[in-house]
RNA sequence: GGGCAGUUAGCUCAGCGGUAGAGCAUUGUCCUCACACGACAAGGGUCACAGGUUCAAAUCCUGUACUGCCCACCA
């Protein structure tokens, strides 16, 4: 495109459609594999959940790693910047549920033809379909959302390369989850137990320790009178009474004066007429409700060590669903001095869920006559699965567990090993790892996800031996245990006597997105390719999954190479809506990130994102991409502006062109700004580079284009002209690249305008980014120069502004005092600055003197009575 | 209860040892041959509070108070 034929004005939507298919068809954002690792910069991208839509806050988030990755384009890296879309896990699970209103049934056998049909509005059943059927329609779903992700970030400017995608339920993804469970088996980390887990009863599985959070309730202390054998009586305070069933021991703290005499004695405890022992624990708080507390299966974690530690008997009373179990008093562990009585009281809460059973419970105990008092209200901290709503259960089941808490000391060194940033988001790995207090539990009673290769053999009985487990073959990966026959067996011996069974669980979905760094760099697979990727140099992502994804990545990496998984992880805020909620969890998401889009344009949004440290939360605050937006439409005009005055001066023109002292001070400004913006950014602070440079750029357009217009235009002779034209070639140049990483689309617009052919680079992304070496060869100028130029400015501007003037208005004259040596300096300016301000040369007076404290000069400014300028003509509008 | 951040103009934030800053909002102007999707100007702050270090503190140290987040807290 010539200069003479520029747009005449901005129009985002058609400038960010053109480009966006021009980079795709260039294939501008291609990893090179033939590159050197030493080359190359590799993301370890997050794969966003497919769970029906993005929000804002994936807006913000993958805005701020698209600027950092663009800028390591510009410095010349072979960019490895991957999409992934995570949609094995529950969240996709239950939006397939609902949207085709079908639940999996996994005995059921699979329908061939069967396709899923989006429900009607309002549907209240599901059908049946089985876990085949059911993935199927998990993989239709997904398919869908995947498309519109991949649109919004086309359209958001994401330099991605779509050809290195992936999907955590793809078959590459399966494959390195089951080979990792493989390795970690032959190093001897990962075991199945069977043993009290935290167990959510709403989707009937177990959950880890980092999925699990607090949130408080509403509860009830119940006093209880318990008889001492032997005779005497003692008192606890309970929340959970519906649990009484389930106690095998009561604990008081080892010092406390009051359970002295008990300790070795034995409980009998009210309604059920279980014999239990009192025991010293040191886990008891002398200070909490009696001071002496019931041990139940399972009331909390506490329970469980402490059942564990002494071996007491097992009395499970909740089940997997979270009812109370139907137990009989008399038998096995539940005994009872009064085994008619305690199943009398029972049958009475067989059957209920926790909630029921507590009241029911409650009742009981007032009727005979056990409770000493009213319930006190108390609130309480109650574990949840993040995801669910009902509180979670401590359940004997068999799950599989990596072993985590022997590794914490290497753990804790391994995320030393990586720079954060900001730097205080490790503590908060810090105090997880230092925190942990379970194995992590991979195993999960779900269907979609990636099951365990893992078959077990079948003993004469039919009863599976846990203990010999058949593992797949390295090379047969990925399997289905249940579709697929372990080594060595045939289809028809399944789940028979003397046969195998396939192990059912899927694999907690973070065994799979801990291996992001492994699934890219195909682990496994390719040698080669995997040393080239791996470890990646940046892991960007949210602060509330530190625990998690950051956790389980590095531990995943240490265990299998080594390794640290990449150098560098960059943590992103949240987005707030203005009454301080995270938005993406609020309920009013009216705004979707593909109407602001229409409205404002990706550069706009992709601004307000780059304004935004790492690690800080941010307003949603659609004032700051009006800002942007005016940004881009200011960068639009004055480049097309300044394009005209390039055009008009033929010839090719360097910096070697820049003379006069007021160009060379410029130059030196922007040289400055430059180096600034390069350590910037090489500590992650891309927002400190644009705050810098959009400031840079608006003094560029309000002062020194001002300043030069003139001579631009040819008023001077035609060195100084030419020094002009160099001078703001140069720094167009610049500036485009400097916020090119930021707003990619229209600086790719203005730089197609001309640069691109003379600088012989197709698209400013594949620009190198701007050196201050560049700058090197101009002298360096009077570093106040600008300042007193612009002192001289303004001091005509707000006179002009007092007196109701236009700007144009001619200055009678401007007496300029200060030090000789400012004087000096200014005079190299004049007839710039007496161009720019309306002043004729012969209406300048300077003398030396004093200036005032806060400034270089003092100034007095007098207007002319008239504006005697000739009038210029008008354009046609 | 432990940890980490933050508290600067009406709002959103930058500055992090040397004369209080920006954008938005408010007010008043100006069609100026790139841009009215623009430009100029004005008003607006004892930089949460209290001590300390220093010639000098919004900036460093200590403490306090709020706010937010992360973690813990189930008798």
């Amino acid at each position: 495109m010539s200069e003479t034929n520029l747009p005449a004005a901005y129009s985002p939507a058609e400038i960010e459609a053109k480009w966006a298919e021009r980079w795709e068809s260039d294939g501008l954002h291609k990893y090179d594999p033939a590159r050197p690792r030493s080359e190359t910069f590799v993301v370890d991208t997050p794969p966003p959940t497919v769970s029906g839509s993005l929000h804002m806050g994936h807006v913000f988030s993958y805005s701020q790693t698209d600027v950092l990755v663009r800028q390591q384009r510009m410095l010349g890296k072979n960019i490895f910047y991957p999409m992934g879309w995570d949609d094995n896990g529950l969240p996709t699970e239950r939006r397939v549920q609902k949207q085709f209103a079908i639940r999996c049934e996994p005995g059921l056998p699979y329908r061939a033809g069967w396709t899923p049909t989006p429900a009607a509005e309002g549907t209240k059943t599901s059908e049946e379909v089985s876990r085949k059927n059911f993935l199927e329609a998990c993989a239709v779903q997904t398919a869908e959302d995947e498309k519109k992700y991949e649109a919004l970030w086309r359209r958001l400017g994401l330099s991605i390369d779509w050809t290195q995608h992936y999907s955590t339920v793809g078959e590459r993804c399966r494959r390195v989850s089951q080979l990792s469970f493989l390795d970690l088996r032959e190093k001897g980390l990962v075991y199945s137990v069977e043993a009290p887990t935290l167990w959510d009863t709403g989707f009937r599985t177990a959950v880890a320790q980092a999925e699990v959070e607090d949130r408080e309730q509403n509860g009830n202390y119940h006093d209880l009178r318990f008889q001492v054998e032997g005779g005497g009586d003692f008192v606890i305070s309970t929340t959970r009474p519906e649990l009484l069933a389930a106690c095998v021991a009561v604990v008081a703290h080892p010092d406390d004066a009051r359970y002295q005499t008990l300790f070795g004695k034995r409980a009998i405890t009210p309604l059920f007429g279980a014999s239990v022992p009192i025991m010293p624990g040191a886990h008891a708080d002398p200070e909490k409700g009696t001071g002496i507390l019931m041990v139940c299966t399972f009331g909390d974690i506490a329970d469980v060590e402490f059942w564990r530690e002494h071996k007491l008997p097992l009395r499970q009373v909740i089940g997997r669903d979270g009812r109370l179990l139907p137990v009989e008093f008399g038998k096995g562990a539940f005994e009872s001095t009064n085994a008619a009585a305690a199943n009398e009281a029972y049958k009475n809460l067989a059957g209920l869920y926790p909630k029921q059973a507590r009241t029911k419970s409650a009742e009981l105990l007032a009727a005979a006559g056990v409770l000493t008092g009213p319930p006190k209200p108390t609130v309480q901290a109650v574990k949840f699965y993040e995801k669910g709503d009902q509180a979670l259960e401590f359940v004997p089941t068999r799950q599989w567990f990596i072993r985590i808490l022997d590794a914490k000391a290497d753990l804790l060194a391994q995320g030393r090993k990586v720079r954060w940033h900001p730097d205080y988001m490790l503590k908060r790995y810090e105090q997880w790892v230092e925190g942990l207090n379970q194995d992590w539990c991979v195993s999960r009673q779900r269907f979609f996800g990636v099951p365990f290769p893992v078959w077990y053999p079948l003993d004469a009985k039919g009863e599976p031996q846990y203990d010999k487990p058949l593992l797949a073959d390295r090379k047969s990966l990925p399997v289905d245990p249940l579709a697929d026959c372990p080594p060595g067996y045939q289809e028809s011996q399944r789940g028979v006597p003397g046969g195998f069974a396939g192990d059912p669980d899927v694999m907690d979905t973070w065994a799979t997105s801990s291996l992001t760094p492994q699934i890219s760099s195909h682990w496994g697979l390719d040698p080669e390719r995997h040393a080239k990727l791996f470890p990646a140099d940046m892991r960007p992502q949210a602060h509330e999954i530190i625990r998690t994804w950051a956790f389980y990545t590095i531990t995943k990496s240490w265990f299998h190479e080594k390794s640290v998984p990449w150098r560098d992880v960059a943590i992103s805020g949240w987005v707030v809506s203005p009454d301080r909620q995270k938005m993406s969890k609020s309920k009013g998401k009216a705004v979707t990130p593909e109407g602001l889009l229409e409205t404002y344009s990706a550069d706009a949004l992709r601004y307000w994102a780059a304004r935004a440290k790492l690690g800080q939360d941010t307003m949603y605050d659609e004032m700051v991409f009006k800002v942007g937006h005016r940004l881009a439409t200011k960068i639009f005009n004055a480049s097309k502006f300044t394009m005209l005055q390039l055009s008009a001066v033929p010839g090719e023109r360097s910096l070697s062109d820049v003379t006069e002292p007021v160009d060379r001070a410029w130059i030196a400004k922007m040289r400055a700004l430059i180096e600034e913006s390069g350590k910037d950014f090489a500590s992650y602070d891309y927002a400190a580079v644009l705050i810098a440079v959009e400031s840079a750029f608006w003094s560029f357009c309000d002062d020194y284009l001002e300043l030069v217009k003139n001579r631009a235009y040819g008023a001077g002779d035609e060195k100084a002209r030419r020094s002009a034209v160099a001078s703001l070639e140069w720094t167009l140049k610049a500036f485009l690249r400097l916020f090119a990483p930021f707003l990619p689309y229209i600086t790719e617009e203005v730089w197609s305008w001309r640069f691109a052919e003379t600088e012989k680079r197709p698209s400013v992304h594949a620009a190198p980014w701007p050196a201050a070496a560049e700058a090197a060869a101009v002298p360096a100028a009077q570093p106040e120069l600008l300042r007193l130029a612009k002192e001289v400015l303004d001091a005509t501007r707000a006179e002009k502004a007092a007196q109701k003037k236009s700007v144009k208005w001619p200055v009678k004259s401007l007496e300029i005092s200060g030090a000789a040596g400012s004087l000096a300096t200014l005079k190299t300016v004049l007839a710039d600055l007496c161009a720019a301000c309306s002043a004729s040369p012969e209406a300048v007076t300077m003398k030396e003197g004093a200036a005032p404290e806060t400034a270089l000069l003092s100034l007095a400014v007098a207007l002319a009575e008239e504006d005697n300028r000739p009038k210029a003509p008008k354009a046609a509008a």
